[in-house]
DNA sequence: CGTGCTGTTGCTAG
DNA sequence: ACTAGCAACAGCAC
């Protein structure tokens, strides 16, 4: 369910909720996500610290404290809520941090993962950048200057799809089937382009279409299809600016003409035929 | 009831 | 080396 800018509202949410707190304790109801939680890990950098700091990384939500840091990858249906302490917990949730409110009060976030294809762990450094779930990773949309020519130069020789090329974490990370699809509406790309026959000029309109969306999607607080909810359990909204995705065989926003689907490397990919038409030099 | 979807990603096989 | 396909899982729409 989340990409960037949904992984990016939890972040900056529980920044606002756990800085300078003290995690009193950590408890587990299921361990088993993707992999195994390290229940003794994540214990021994959270209980009886402050935290530090709250950020994203790629679609990873990094927690810092002085022991280490913790990484939290959300899957498909994951997500943390902020409730009173000793809330009652839902069908899927799989742990409870229990934090100091007030001097007196506590408070505590949940994480529930119905789909189970979350993944959490600790590590007792605070080198993030060399986990291997970090390594492999290529650049961060918000923050390469020459997205456009970052990405035609990765693409030169790449000749699967231009949708699943943007989707390939070890290229551009962040992005995914939503983003994925909508950037190429905006950039006017059909998404079965071949990556390597993308013209100068479509790179940089395909960087732009990426760097604005994400940045408007970060703004409206992510989009809700059906599980996604903000640390208060409220929806995202950008839902309501999504131009393809989801919008089969309706209108296209743009030209009036049917949106249609297609599925990419086991994925729905939506666009408009019209105004995302495949040329035909590239076929 | 089944069937076919779903925002991820890492492994496997060709 | 590249790429498509699948598996991990629960829930929902039809």
């Amino acid at each position: 369910m989340p990409e960037l800018p949904e992984v990016e509202t939890i972040a900056k949410g529980l920044a606002e909720v756990l800085c300078n707190k003290v995690i009193t304790k950590v408890d587990f109801l299921s361990t088993k996500l993707r992999e195994e939680i390290p229940i003794k890990a994540v214990k021994k950098v959270l209980e009886g610290h402050k935290i530090k700091s709250i950020f994203r990384r790629a679609k990873y939500i990094i927690i810092q404290t002085p022991k280490g840091l913790i990484f939290s990858h959300l899957g498909m249906t994951g997500k943390f809520l902020n409730l009173k302490e000793l809330s009652a917990k839902e069908k899927h949730t799989h742990l409870i941090l229990t934090y100091k409110k007030q001097k007196t009060t506590l408070a505590a976030i949940h994480y529930v993962d119905p789909r189970r294809f979350g993944r959490m762990t600790a590590i007792s450094s605070f080198a993030w950048e060399k986990h291997p779930w970090f390594v492999q990773n290529g650049c961060e949309p918000l923050e390469e200057k020459n997205l456009g020519t970052y990405l035609s130069q990765k693409a030169s020789t790449k000749s699967l799809a231009i949708k699943s090329f943007l989707m390939d974490s070890k290229v551009l990370v962040g992005v995914g089937n939503i983003y994925a699809c909508e950037a190429l509406f905006a950039a006017k790309i059909h998404p079965e382009t071949p990556a390597k026959a993308l013209t100068t000029s479509k790179w940089q309109d395909l960087a732009y279409a990426i760097k604005k969306i994400l940045k408007k999607a970060i703004k409206e607080g992510g989009t809700s299809i059906r599980d996604f909810r903000k640390l208060e359990n409220q929806k995202g909204y950008f839902k309501q600016s999504l131009f393809v995705y989801g919008r089969e065989k309706e209108p296209c926003l743009k030209c009036k003409k049917t949106v249609k689907r297609l599925i990419q490397a086991g994925r729905s990919s939506f666009f408009c035929p019209s105004c995302q038409k495949q040329k035909e030099e590239n076929l």
